[in-house]
DNA sequence: AAAATCGCCAACCGCTGTTAC
DNA sequence: CGTAACAGCGGTTGGCGATTT
């Protein structure tokens, strides 16, 4: 059966996304929640299709998303969660809860693919052996891993325990599950922060994420600052007063600091955190994390010799 | 200075999985 | 059990700024 797209309809906006849609749809999600998509666009009035919705939100509005430059770090969880899952987006994000799928996706589709190949290429000109580079070079298939792991299994071994090694790991970057395969060893990180500490630090809220699309957006607005984006500051400004976002004729940074109870906009572990803290990357789920932290545990645990044991329950994870 | 090319990334599309009825 | 609706995922595209020619 043929489904018609969600978004055929007319009268369906479509293209980038305005501070003022994005105000209006954090401000419903604030107060109901995210989910239960379909009624959003009802709700709020937006002219978008709950798909579009739920994107702009878990891509780029969803609480504690960390945009801009990945770590060093971060590429090489990438990098070899990539090599061990292949191109499962969704749940490599799932170990880097900063990040959005779409996110890594990008960078690797734009960066990482093409620095791995150069560094292949330079490597096999080197050494007709070419075994060192872990299946990063090269697109797997899905399901070939596997094999890949069988004869790779050392490499692998050795490859993600540098990347997830404590003393290589900053204090900001790993809120992730894997880190929870770490918490009961106090050399993981001798300052791991409380639960509480650590929601805050992972999750900004929402609204610091809008606040630097604004921020960018009214730092690159053309130096003339009576440019043409004023004019639009202006338009949105007005046009978000006459409906009903904020009355007055207050900036849209006042904007959000009434919205949100915001006085520093620069502010990166805002209180308005503690609205959205059960949201925080909802799509992790049980059946991603608990496999995989045994893959972790047969990965990480240099003690016994795991080779022998898990091919099967790998397999069987996937 | 203008045109062409490249690179990045937000958003869209189409498919699959899940759930409710 | 079959169907419809919804949610989620991965691949792809298009717009735009940066860089090169």
């Amino acid at each position: 059966m043929v489904r018609p797209p969600c978004c055929d309809k007319e009268g369906v906006k479509k293209g980038p996304w305005t501070p003022e849609e994005d105000i209006i749809l954090v401000s419903y999600i604030q107060e109901h929640g995210p989910g239960n998509w379909k009624a959003v666009p009802t709700n709020t009035g937006l002219l978008r299709c709950s798909k579009s919705c739920r994107l702009r939100w878990t891509n780029y509005l969803r609480p504690g998303i960390k945009r801009g430059n990945f770590t060093d770090q971060e590429e090489k969880m990438i990098i070899h969660l990539q090599a061990l899952l292949g191109n499962r987006w969704a749940a490599i994000a799932a170990y880097l809860p900063q990040r959005t799928d779409n996110d890594i996706k990008n960078y690797w589709n734009t960066y990482l693919k093409k620095k791995l190949k150069k560094l292949e290429t330079s490597t096999s000109s080197e050494s007709c052996l070419g075994h060192d580079d872990f299946s990063v070079s090269q697109p797997i298939a899905r399901g070939q891993w596997e094999r890949r792991l069988q004869t790779n299994i050392h490499m692998a071994k050795k490859a993600l325990s540098e990347a997830l090694s404590p003393e290589k790991t900053t204090s900001t970057n790993l809120c992730s599950p894997l880190e929870s395969s770490f918490s009961n060893e106090a050399s993981f990180c001798s300052t791991k922060p409380t639960q509480t500490q650590t929601q805050s630090l992972c999750y900004a809220s929402s609204a610091d994420n809008i606040a630097r699309l604004l921020k960018g957006w009214m730092k690159n607005k053309p130096k003339g600052s009576n440019g043409n984006n004023t004019k639009v500051m202006q338009n949105y400004e007005t046009s978000a007063s006459s409906e009903g976002i904020e009355k007055g004729s207050s900036t849209i940074s006042e904007n959000f600091e009434s919205l949100f109870g915001y006085e520093d906009f620069d502010s990166s572990n805002s209180d308005s955190t503690t609205l959205f803290q059960d949201e925080s990357k909802p799509q992790i789920g049980d059946s991603e994390i608990m496999p995989f932290s045994l893959l972790e545990k047969w990965l990480l645990d240099d003690g016994a010799c795991q080779e022998k044991v898990n091919l099967s329950e790998i397999n069987c994870m996937f």
